[in-house]
RNA sequence: GUGGAUAUAGCUCAGUUGGUUAGAGUGCCAGGUUGUGGCCCUGGAGGUCGUCGGUUCGAACCCGAUUAUCCACC
């Protein structure tokens, strides 16, 4: 259940209750892809890091260790150690971005493991059933993710196709969620908007998916290739058909400036793999803007890598230190600066929660949008 | 001591019958990264081709000497 808590114009400060705890949104869902986010977080540590929500993943984990054995040894809660709520990607976009050899049917798509080469099926049908073997907080439907820009014929037949897939997830999810000694009775579906760069597309979908109920709304093929002033276009064409009573998730965005703009434009949900991809390169995000930490400059610099930052590498260890490490290839580099860049983003939702509640995001944005994204 | 091999970017190595401005990988210095393959992409700096001399219009390349390293044999 979502409760809009308070609204300053577009932006929202909403509260989404699920079986598994609340969430406070505007929020970012951490991304731990293969039941752990990368550069050695654990489960406990999330806490530390202001962590809300944790984003799985179906496809990685299906085919590795897979979604049964998950089940076996108790679902993707007690297998990870994360009691709180767990969403659960579907496996189109690693479908579609990282496997070989694609094919895509009215069934739903063939193709092979970019682990073994294996080749695999999978439709709507398959994607709640694995997500519901898991036994996550909120499965996401099953949809085809368009790479920006593609053709007009070929977006609206997929988008098309996205919605009967979508009505297939609903009628699988409803029944998964009926089945004697299932683990997670109460698991929620997200639907997924799409229609790459195309107004009518988007709206018509937006619409279309809005009357079939769903615990959330998504808006996905964003960030995938087109400019940033063609996202934002995008998502003031669609929030206007997204229901009030429902969350409403970003997919994959992004940066800090994105995430702002995208709350000021009514979007509750975020998750992206910038932060801890970045962080394992050495890439940190301040309140002063954007480091790269293997810059020579930071060579003898003994100030934490932001000196505003209550994250556990800002209050133990310096910028010299850090860099040493991440030019030393340890694995303590990886973890801290994931660590810092994950509590950033966590804190940077608390602020925005903070301010739409004090009815002072707009000044927020307004100092913020640009200086976080900018290169220092 | 004798014979042989090697010597080119910080490191590991290419380099055609001698022919414009000597290349690659890695590392270094920077930039990028948007529902994650601990990746990937883009740019930059960096070389008296061991040293000295010779042949030639022209030498990393051919010749001589020399130095260093390695191997084999006495």
């Amino acid at each position: 259940m979502y409760t809009l808590k308070q609204q300053e114009k577009q932006a929202r400060r909403g509260e989404f209750l699920t079986p598994h705890g609340a969430i406070q949104t505007p929020a970012f869902m951490n991304v731990a892809t293969a039941g752990a986010i990368k550069g050695g977080i654990s489960a406990y540590d999330l806490k530390k890091l202001h962590c809300q929500v944790q984003l799985c993943n179906t496809y990685h984990l299906h085919l590795r260790p897979s979604d049964t054995r998950i089940q076996r040894l108790g679902g993707v809660h007690r297998f990870t150690g994360w009691e709180g709520p767990i969403l659960t990607d579907s496996g189109g976009f690693q479908v579609f971005s990282l496997a070989p050899l694609r094919k895509i049917r009215e069934e739903g798509v063939y193709f092979a493991s970019h682990i073994d080469g294996c080749r695999i099926f999978m439709g709507p049908e398959e994607s709640m059933k694995i997500q519901s073997n898991l036994g996550s907080t909120i499965a996401m439907a099953f949809d085809e993710c368009v790479e920006n820009p593609a053709p007009y014929d070929y977006v609206k037949a997929s988008v098309e196709r996205t919605v009967r897939w979508l009505l297939r997830c609903k009628r699988q999810m409803d029944h998964c969620n009926q089945s004697e000694g299932t683990l997670n009775p109460r698991q929620m579906l997200f639907g997924i908007n799409q229609g790459g760069t195309y107004d009518d597309l988007r709206a018509d979908n937006m619409r279309r998916i809005a009357e079939i109920p769903m615990d959330g709304y998504a808006i996905g093929g964003l960030a995938v290739g087109e400019s940033k002033e063609e996202m934002y276009h995008i998502m003031d064409v669609v929030v206007p058909h997204m229901p009030q009573d429902k969350p409403r998730y970003l997919m994959g965005v992004g940066k800090p400036g994105n995430i702002i703009e995208a709350v000021s434009r009514g979007i509750d949900l975020f998750d992206c793999v910038m932060p801890s991809r970045n962080a394992r390169h050495g890439h940190l995000f301040t309140w002063q803007g954007v480091l790269n930490l293997n810059n020579r400059r930071y060579e003898e610099d003994m100030l934490p890598i932001d000196p505003h930052c209550g994250c556990p590498a800002c209050r133990h260890h310096s910028r010299a230190y850090i860099r040493h490490l991440l030019k030393a290839h340890e694995l303590l580099a990886m973890r801290l600066c994931v660590q810092h860049n994950l509590y950033f983003y966590n804190t940077l939702m608390e602020r925005i929660r903070e301010s739409i509640e004090q009815g002072s995001f707009a000044s927020f944005k307004n100092q913020y949008v640009d200086l976080l994204d900018t290169r220092i």
